[in-house]
RNA sequence: GCCGAAGUGGCGGAAUUGGUAGACGCGCUGGAUUCAAAAUCCAGUUCCUUCUGGGAGUGCGGGUUCGAUUCCCGCCUUCGGUACCA
């Protein structure tokens, strides 16, 4: 044996360590169990380059961490392998997304295992396998047989809604849905099938309708909110338009309170979750009811700010509000329909750049006052959205800055409601103030005014305290290929389950990946794709859209429990033991998209009895992003990528491994550094020439370590277990560094120190260290050894020597017994030469004696 | 605009509970070894300075404290989220 020969010791012990599949873990163990997850990836057809690794080898590191520490750790892999970019690949070239994608995989897989990831690897998934989408889809249908009960705030079957409207109709039941009338349980028994099937659509957890959605022509699909950046799609920026279109949908909304109360309890960074409340975006305020003058119609609005009712000046409604039509006079039908047209015409991307930009018309109606009688104009304009709350507002000018812009722009008045406000230079938003010119609010404070506000507005019974949520359901159906079916098939027009055991609906074959013709979905080339019920002669069109990408990635962490059942899509034994994910780790990018929909798949799970907890992931660590050297995204585009395989080859795995955590704390972003890169491989070799001799002899000694050894180990032992408890991977490195430095300068390889500090360093740097383990004559895997236990007792020292400070500035060190008291600490101090320097002949104004740590004198 | 995170040497970063600022590594400088190089080793490396010493210093300005990178107030910059949410 001779120089540190990486490509030799890591392809050996990658062929050793697969053979005795020692990262096969069992469902059935004595030991606690720890579940500790990355966000698998999408295998695109560029490969890994080094930043996607980046928090693969944190959490590989965690895992072995805590499995030399007694856990039972799960710790998976698997592919989300649906997506666009397979299938706009597959529309340019022809070739199946399956098998370019089957390519992919194998791709990653190589390079995932060159870099030695601790992968039960019997363990994997794959969302586009028809093995795993059948139970995406059977959790679709158990969704699609849910209501959301608000009383009870959890998802129910749907058998006991119809038992509820078999008996007293909709009127009393407190749900979660699109019904905007009313009936009786007689009512309920009289109508036909195919009605009572439309009605529970209204109320199902999914459900179809026809709704406005961001649709992407360039993409030829529609979007979720979360699929959109600057109004413009996140993947290639294509411009968007809004569409009514008939799609599936989920009802997240009736989730928002629970994933916005569930945030409390998760370990997550704080922006992170933050930015999930944001776009759950709850606002409490009140519901109030105008009275449309000369008219039945009652014109619903929102506010936050009740108080500020005396303050309102005109009305405004969005443009496709409801009532526009019946709203509109004669005299002002033409700068209507004309100011409408307009506003339709605009994309997403033309109203957000056009924000300054203020537009409206008059409606020629106006409502009453229900406190003043006065008669207040109705607009409309696109500042008002209709997606959210009532789609209309009471405009307060004073208080506002939108409603002041309006008012400004188009002479409206605008008189100050609360004390103190200067209305001529803006609208005061401000919660703090005193009311006036508002009746019997004048004088209270704005808290006390909303409290009185809401009393008075629902005992005259036109009004009533409510809460918002800026959070929309979340579009289901993507017109493309590459994704899941969605198991429905129509028939007489309304959506029934495909049964369980017909399930999956597989992915049929397609002879172009387009739409058709008449604008049906890709699925729609398909031929005889359709469903035959057992007992039904007929065959039925299947539904044509696709599921969307989060779909599969939104319970993934469920199927690694027992990815090889075919009976059900966890079984209950492997899900009572493994619980949720003890340790996420992945980007912070995906907050509003999977994070969200992978909590709310999980509490409909819960609800419905399926699973034992609401929530996925109980800590979550975000893992910054690896930028190129240049500082830029790391990109195919810019030529800047560095491949981990070039790496590897120069230096080998664990110098690789060791360098991304070296670069700086897990969750940063940093640019990647290839000098640096020679010092953690320089290091690597200074602990091979530990434990070499200069003929390159592998060498070690027998001898009982002193203390100076022991001192230098159990140092690295206490350090390196906080550090990795607490994710902090660079620090950790630099304490194997201090200690080999240590350990050379002692010129120690003895067995009773080396193997305890391998042991430490194997979680970073696996290859090297099993290598060393096996040339000390151990027989057992360093993979499989216990975490080396610390003794303090090999720390303790009789004497310190003191930092010696004049205010507050460290001057001279003095060393000191470690049982000295306080006050002859004090004494010693300033007796020595050292301080007669500093205190020139004067006596201190104080001195801090802090045992153990610090002297500071002040003069 | 609003919300969140962060600003420390030439560079990546460390300082975990208010207690020696700059650990560890890169880079750089000088030296040893070598015919030479690679590799390795040793010493130095925050800045200023009148250099056996002194002064300044953790984005900027204040404050609390014996003592502040750490706590408080006000600003600046960078990054991320969001974009008329009533």
């Amino acid at each position: 044996m001779n120089a540190y020969d990486f490509s030799s010791i890591e392809a050996k012990w990658r062929k050793q360590w697969r053979e005795d599949q020692v990262y096969r873990i069992e469902n059935n163990s004595e030991k606690p169990k720890f579940y500790v997850l990355d966000m698998f990836p999408y295998p695109s057809g560029a490969g890994l380059h080094v930043g996607h690794p980046l928090g693969y080898i944190a959490s590989d590191i965690y895992s072995r961490y805590k499995r030399a520490n007694g856990y039972n750790v799960l710790h998976p892999m698997g592919y989300d392998a649906f997506g666009l970019p397979a299938e706009q690949y597959a529309i340019q070239t022809g070739q199946h997304p399956a098998k370019t994608t089957e390519e992919n995989i194998a791709r990653y897989r190589e390079q995932l295992d060159l870099i030695g990831f601790s992968y039960d690897w019997s363990r994997e998934v794959r969302t586009s396998d028809p093995k795993y989408y059948k139970w995406t889809q059977w959790i679709f249908i158990q969704v699609f047989n849910s209501w959301f009960n608000k009383a009870t705030q959890k998802a129910e079957s749907i058998d006991t809604l119809i038992s509820i409207f078999e008996n007293e109709g909709n009127t009393e039941v407190n749900a979660a849905n699109d019904a905007d009338y009313n009936f009786s349980g007689g009512d309920w028994m009289g109508y036909s099938e195919k009605r009572q099937q439309e009605i529970l659509l209204d109320y199902r957890l999914t459900y179809i309708s026809n709704s406005l959605v961001n649709w992407c022509p360039a993409l030829g699909t529609v979007l979720a909110n979360d699929e959109i950046k600057n109004g413009v799609s996140e993947r290639g920026g294509h411009p968007i338009e809004q569409q009514k279109m008939r799609q599936w949908s989920m009802r997240i909304s009736a989730y928002s309170e629970r994933l916005l109360q569930g945030l409390e309890k998760l370990d997550w960074t704080d922006s992170l979750k933050e930015i999930q409340r944001n776009w759950i975006g709850k606002s409490i305020g009140a519901a109030v009811h105008f009275q449309v003058a000369d008219s039945d119609h009652r014109l619903e609005i929102f506010t936050t700010r009740p108080d500020t009712i005396f303050g309102a000046t005109f009305m405004v409604i969005a443009p496709e509000h409801e009532f526009v039509e019946d709203l509109t006079s004669n005299d002002q039908k033409e700068a209507v329909e004309g100011y409408i047209l307009k506003a339709k015409a605009k994309t997403e991307r033309d109203r957000m750049s056009d924000v300054k930009n203020i537009t409206g018309v008059f409606t020629g109606s106006y409502v009453e006052h229900p406190f003043s009688g006065e008669k207040l104009p109705i607009w409309i304009a696109d500042y008002v959205l209709a997606g959210y709350g009532t789609g209309a507002v009471m405009a307060v000018p004073s208080g506002d800055q939108r409603d002041w812009d309006f008012a400004n722009h188009f002479d409206l008045p605008i008189p100050a409601v609360i004390e103190g406000s200067d209305v001529s230079e803006g609208a005061n938003e401000d919660k703090g103030g005193v009311l006036i010119n508002s009746d019997f609010l004048n004088g209270m404070k704005v808290k006390d005014a909303i409290k009185k506000m809401l009393f008075e507005l629902e005992s005259k019974e036109i009004g009533e305290k409510q809460i918002n949520y800026r959070m929309r359901d979340a579009v289901f159906s993507r017109q493309r290929y590459w994704g899941e079916p969605v198991p429905m098939y129509f028939k007489d027009g309304v959506p029934y389950p495909v049964a369980e055991k017909d399930l999956p609906i597989e992915l049929p074959e397609v002879d172009k990946y387009l739409p058709t013709e008449d604008g049906q979905p890709p699925l729609g080339n398909a031929k005889d794709f359709t469903y035959s019920p057992e007992g039904d002669n007929n065959s039925y069109p299947i539904e044509l859209n696709t599921m969307p990408g989060w779909a599969g990635s939104s319970w993934y962490f469920m199927r690694y429990m027992d990815p090889q059942n075919s009976d059900e899509f966890v079984s209950k034994d492997a899900v009572d033991y493994w619980q949720n994910v003890d340790v996420y780790l992945g980007g912070a990018e995906h907050a509003t998209g999977h994070l969200l929909y992978f909590r709310f798949w999980t509490k409909v799970l819960n609800d419905l009895g399926l699973v034992p907890f609401d929530e996925p992931a109980k800590k979550l660590i975000n893992q910054g992003m690896i930028q190129a050297e240049d500082g830029q995204k790391m990109s195919k585009r810019y030529g800047n990528v560095v491949n981990p395989d070039d790496i590897i080859g120069e230096f080998g795995a664990d110098t690789l491994r060791l360098h991304e955590m070296f670069l700086g704390p897990i969750e940063q972003h940093k640019p990647w550094n290839t000098k640096g890169i020679e010092g953690v491989h320089r290091f690597l070799k200074k602990l091979w020439r530990l434990l070499h001799d200069n003929d390159g002899n592998f060498t070690f000694s027998e001898e009982k370590a002193n203390k100076d050894e022991l001192k230098a180990l159990h140092k690295a032992i206490k350090k390196v277990s906080d550090d990795n408890e607490r994710f902090s991977f660079n620090t950790s490195v630099s304490t194997f560094m201090i200690a080999v430095n240590e350990l050379s300068d002692l010129k120690c390889n003895k067995r009773e120190v080396i193997e305890p500090l391998l042991v430490l360093m194997h979680p970073h740097t696996p290859y090297i260290t099993e290598e060393v383990w096996s040339l000390l004559g151990n027989k057992e895997r360093i993979v499989l050894a216990e975490w080396p236990a610390f003794d303090k007792s090999h720390l303790v020292e009789s004497s310190y020597a003191y930092p010696v400070s004049f205010n507050g500035k460290m001057r001279f060190k003095i060393e000191l017994p470690l049982d000295l008291g306080k006050e002859e600490i004090e004494k010693t101090v300033l007796a020595s030469d050292e301080a007669a320097k500093y205190l020139e002949g004067t006596a201190p104004k104080k001195v801090i004696v802090v045992p153990g740590k610090i002297v500071n004198i002040v003069v």
